[in-house]
DNA sequence: CTTATCCATTGACAGATATCACTTCAATCG
DNA sequence: CGATTGAAGTGATATCTGTCAATGGATAAG
């Protein structure tokens, strides 16, 4: 069974890529056919810029670090002292990590411990290469 | 051939990990000492955060996605029509993607053509792991 | 029960961002 | 030259974002 990609169809495009324009047009005409862009990936491309947003925190992308490098939960009060921020904005950040899905949080007693979620980041990953 | 990835290597830190602060404190002792954090690690999160902001909005990562799948250069023509969107917006999000040293931009007389530098995604995709 | 502690939420606010219509600029064409 | 075209820049605007002070809610300690 064949299994063409798109980005197979990409790569194969890449054959007919002139670096100018197809053919020469009268004016008036536009530069370019409209090109069909499949739902798919636009909804793809939503979910990987919505990881790399939140990500595009330099504060939220030290606290995946931390959280990651301890590969365990860990305490919000270890996390606050680590920046030179007020908790409640440190609380923010990491709310923003728990709505994207990077992290987890749980709460024992008092306290509460995040963790990274362990697949959240591989989708971005891969499309990266 | 062992085979270990940092992801490994975190694991095996989780032993050193207290799930509760480490000695209980009396009323007004800081919950942890302050921990220091060293410049570079700051710097580098800034880097690795800027990146991703700009890959933060689906329509720049998709942007990204055409420039890398044709690996080569992109006339901006071909781009614009690829979104729901007005040339000096596209135009815009061109600019982000340059100012963040993502995409580099080359003029041929009327036309411009976009490319994806091919180191610019390389320290995210490392610290992604 | 009262107090202290940890953390989340709220409200406010300055600054950034995404978008478009309009304009500008350079290069091509007639 | 004057007209046209591709793409970047400008200005305006509505929305989003990062931050803090103040508050609230739950739990632990006395």
């Amino acid at each position: 069974m064949t299994d063409i990609t798109s980005i197979d169809i990409y790569k194969l495009m890449a054959f007919d890529l002139e670096l100018a324009p197809k053919h020469k047009r009268s004016p008036g005409e536009p530069c370019c056919e409209p090109v069909v862009y499949p739902d798919v990936e636009r909804r793809q491309a939503e979910r990987l810029a919505a990881v790399a947003k939140a990500l595009g925190d330099p504060v939220r992308l030290q606290l995946v670090d931390v959280l990651r490098k301890h590969a365990g939960k860990v305490c919000v009060c270890e996390l606050v002292p680590l920046f030179d921020l007020s908790q409640p904005t440190v609380s923010h950040h990491l709310k923003v990590l728990r709505e994207s899905g990077i992290v987890g949080s749980e709460r024992q007693g008092l306290w509460a411990y995040y963790f990274v979620l362990p697949d959240a980041l591989k989708e971005l990953s891969t499309w990266l290469g």
